[in-house]
DNA sequence: AGCACGCCGACT
DNA sequence: GTCGGCGTGCTC
């Protein structure tokens, strides 16, 4: 008898096991998906994890109903690889399960209530709630269980339902469906005969009196010869004829419509780069240096300043690693995944690079995993998620703008950093990893240094370009002579208009969205707040809302305080939308946008802005972080920071590396190409040291002053951090659960143990926080140790009847 | 994640 | 006295 351990895509602890009937051992192998029962009624696609023939002690096992694929979806490497993710980051495999899988592979059951025609139409004997869902099941036969949620307004439906099942009213269906389904499109096809010159003249003569057919002859020859194949929806558009007309030259025989299979995504096939640069001397050294390394060690650490041409590097070694046959993860940001490196990678690679993030739909996904899985993707650019798809044989991964927070998953688990994953990932392949920055992150920095990864060095911006020149504003001091005009200090305000009278363009950075951070009342000094998280609201003047940057609700702007009724609430602070407004009273003329979560809501508009900018649609462009990476302006030769103060103040052990970081990046968008940048820091503490090494672009003073700073105080890279996070709608519960944690793990962790302490934001929507942080040395051992302590401890806390529903986030390597 | 089961407060 | 709310536990 053989068994199979199944991953379920639900946060299940472990997995389940159940028995391969006979006829499918042949089929069933680790990696296939299957469909099982879980619990009485529902029905779930996992995926086999192993086979084996080991029967499980304490219970009875259940068959696997079907094997839904003829080849498994995954290969072993991805099957260790989700392993390892589940441990390392402390979440179960169903979890990554959840994560890797797209949505149309992820089946689950849906129960369909059917009306049982033999009942009758006879309802007298129900009571009113019965009533309603038979009467609405009569009418539509088949209903589904939120239906009945909404036809009943209750949630609880599960005894009225029960109740008709016994009544014989209705029936219960489940059914796993298939979701993925194939594009197919309709093409036109001229008829064998037709094919040759000579039979088609008369035909034409033929069709002298049917001038409409003639045209839709003529297109239909037409296309053939351009494009090879004739799609019937391009075929009508082109020659301006109907359906029926098509019809008609169907019915002649002379034309035939065939439905085929087409793909959603281009890919596959051998790709022909097209490589027309070539590279400085200080790129083909670095390249070099990068393949030297890459003999020695499997990570290296590019270095290289903005517009150094990291790409064009990239571009090489990619190159390199398709003719040997092997795949290419190229990955990105997903912010900094815009159509301007697309294009600028298709140009080299042509539609046969595969792109994968989150504007993809369902279907598009199937079909970029298969690819992949195939080897036919041989190249693809991607966001985070990327990583977990079913790579064959993968050479190489690149992790660009690696110093990028974004790469670290926030909510559901599994929590990973793609820098580190993919770090295993490829070594399970062998692969090497090339990591990208022109501001590295201390932890990459301090790898490189200690001769873990190799490190290439680029100092030299391309094509001569010099490194823009930084000035920083005293704005307390031009507050104090009264020289400002709304938050632009003279200098900022002078530089912009040369800017502008030299036809050049301008981004100012401001690091928060929305009017202003918050509201106050001048006599009392009330601040509103959301009802169910502990921040002040910001302002949005836009929409003439107060919005909570946590849990979304929104509020009407109050006319009063809401603690003394006085009329005097001001705004304090200000956002990229008061910068965008005041810029239009000081510029009545520029034409002025703002990029920020708020404004480019979908992904288009984020590219169509990106493009106005391009072709000087726009004269100043204000925006948040967004407006930092991956954007390559030609035009823009002044970059604004109008509030340096704010990067600074975060009460965070990586602001220092943050604000710097930020400030090189935005720094880096000044001046790309023709002549000098500019850039003006605006700050109230103009002493600050990082204001300095970025004025000086210092990486390594930088990186000096602060890797020092970390050690002292214990944190990465010197330590690993392990946040856990407990919530609860009651404060004292959480408190509690927090406390007793603390005390139980404390004796066995000691002073590396940090907290329990509410977070700043100490409730978010209405669940009340507690946090705790681990400080790991860098020892496997007492790291896995550390871990399986809290894990049973974890348990043992949720054992306690009181702290039953405490919900307990454990956070590896957080940021 | 569902869904079943079981224990307490608002109604006939 | 019952209905129905939700808290709690289990699913191979």
């Amino acid at each position: 008898m053989k068994f199979a351990d199944v991953i379920l895509p639900l946060a299940l602890p472990k997995n389940y096991t159940y028995t391969v009937p006979p006829e499918m051992e042949g089929t069933v192998k680790a990696g296939s998906r299957v469909a099982v029962q879980l619990g009485k009624q529902k029905k779930y696609a996992g995926i086999v994890k192993s086979v084996h023939e080991q029967p499980p002690a304490n219970y009875k096992t259940k068959p696997l109903l079907d094997v839904l694929d003829k080849d498994p979806v995954v290969y072993p490497t991805q099957l260790s690889f989700w392993q390892w993710l589940s441990s390392y980051y402390m979440c179960t495999e169903g979890e990554v399960l959840n994560a890797a899988l797209p949505a149309h592979l992820k089946l689950s059951s849906e129960t369909l209530l059917l009306f049982n025609d033999a009942y009758g139409d006879d309802f007298s004997a129900l009571d009113d709630d019965e009533y309603l869902v038979a009467e609405a099941l009569h009418i539509r036969k088949e209903l589904r269980i939120d239906e009945v949620q909404l036809i009943l307004d209750k949630s609880d439906v599960y005894s009225v339902i029960k109740e008709l099942l016994e009544k014989k009213v209705l029936l219960v269906y489940e059914e796993l469906k298939e979701v993925y389904k194939e594009k197919k499109e309709n093409f036109v096809q001229l008829h064998a005969q037709y094919e040759d010159e000579e039979q088609l003249a008369p035909l034409f003569n033929e069709l002298a009196k049917a001038p409409k057919q003639m045209e839709l002859l003529l297109a239909y020859l037409h296309l053939i010869k351009t494009q090879g194949s004739v799609l019937q929806s391009e075929l009508l558009k082109k020659s301006g004829a109907t359906v029926a007309q098509l019809k008609g030259l169907v019915e002649k025989n002379i034309l035939w419509v065939e439905k085929r299979t087409v793909d959603r995504v281009p890919g596959g096939g051998k790709i022909e780069v097209q490589i027309d640069f070539s590279l400085s001397p200080a790129q083909e050294k670095a390249l070099s240096e990068v393949r030297r390394n890459f003999e020695e060690k499997p990570v290296t650490l590019l270095h290289g300043v903005t517009s150094s041409g990291k790409t064009q590097l990239y571009v090489k070694l990619i190159e390199e690693y398709v003719a040997k046959g092997k795949q290419v993860l190229y990955l990105l940001p997903e912010i900094a995944l815009t159509a301007q490196i697309i294009r600028r990678l298709q140009k080299h690679f042509g539609n046969k690079i595969g792109i994968y993030h989150s504007r993809f739909n369902n279907n598009e996904r199937v079909e970029i995993w298969n690819k992949v899985k195939s080897g036919e993707l041989q190249i693809l650019l991607g966001a985070r998620s990327s990583l977990l798809l079913p790579f064959r044989d993968l050479g190489m991964i690149i992790l660009d703008e690696e110093h990028d927070a974004s790469y670290k998953q926030q909510d559901p688990a599994p929590r990973y950093h793609a820098r580190d994953a993919a770090i295993y990932y490829a070594g399970l392949f062998r692969a090497k990893v090339l990591l990208g920055s022109a501001t590295p992150s201390l932890e990459s920095y301090f790898n490189a240094q200690q001769g873990k990864y190799g490190l290439v060095e680029l100092t030299e911006r391309f094509g001569g370009l010099e490194m823009p020149q930084i000035e920083i504003i005293d704005v307390k001091k031009e507050r104090a002579e009264k020289n400002m005009d709304e938050n632009f200090t003279p200098q900022l305000k002078a530089a912009i208009s040369n800017s502008m009278a030299a036809d050049k363009q301008v981004i100012l950075f401001q690091n928060r969205r929305g009017y202003a951070p918050f509201l106050m009342c001048t006599t009392c000094g009330w601040i509103p707040n959301c009802k169910n998280c502990d921040v002040s609201l910001t302002y949005h003047r836009y929409q003439d809302k107060l919005h909570c940057h946590y849990c979304g609700t929104r509020y009407p702007y109050p006319q009063t305080c809401g603690a003394c009724g006085s009329q005097t609430m001001v705004t304090k602070s200000f956002g990229t939308e008061k910068i965008e407004d005041d810029l239009q009273q000081v510029f009545p003329k520029a034409r002025i946008a703002r990029m920020d979560m708020d404004a480019v809501r979908n992904k288009d508009s984020h590219n169509k802005m990106i493009q106005l900018l391009e072709q000087k649609g726009i004269d100043i462009l204000v925006g948040t972080q967004m407006v930092v990476k991956g954007l390559d302006f030609e035009n823009v030769n002044l970059v604004g920071i109008l509030s340096a103060d704010s990067l600074l103040s975060f009460p965070d052990f990586r602001v220092n590396e943050r604000a710097f970081q930020l400030m090189e990046q935005v720094s880096g968008r000044a001046g790309r190409k023709h002549g000098q940048g500019k850039v003006i820091i605006q700050a109230s503490n103009t002493k600050h040291p990082i204001l300095h090494y970025v004025t000086m672009h210092d990486y390594k003073a930088m990186y000096a002053a602060e890797i020092a700073e970390r050690q002292r105080f214990g944190y990465p890279p010197f330590f690993r951090l392990l946040k856990i996070t407990f919530k609860h709608k009651d404060q004292q519960i959480v408190e509690q659960a927090a406390q007793v944690f603390g005390n139980w793990v404390r004796p066995h962790i000691g002073p590396r143990l940090v907290g329990p302490a509410a977070p700043l934001v100490g409730r978010i929507r209405n669940n009340y926080l507690q946090e705790m942080l681990v400080k790991l040395p860098r020892d496997t051992k007492v790291i896995t140790d550390t871990k399986r302590l809290l894990q049973e401890h974890f348990i043992k806390l949720q054992a306690e009847k009181q702290f039953r529903s405490v919900v307990i986030v454990p956070d590896v390597d957080c940021v």
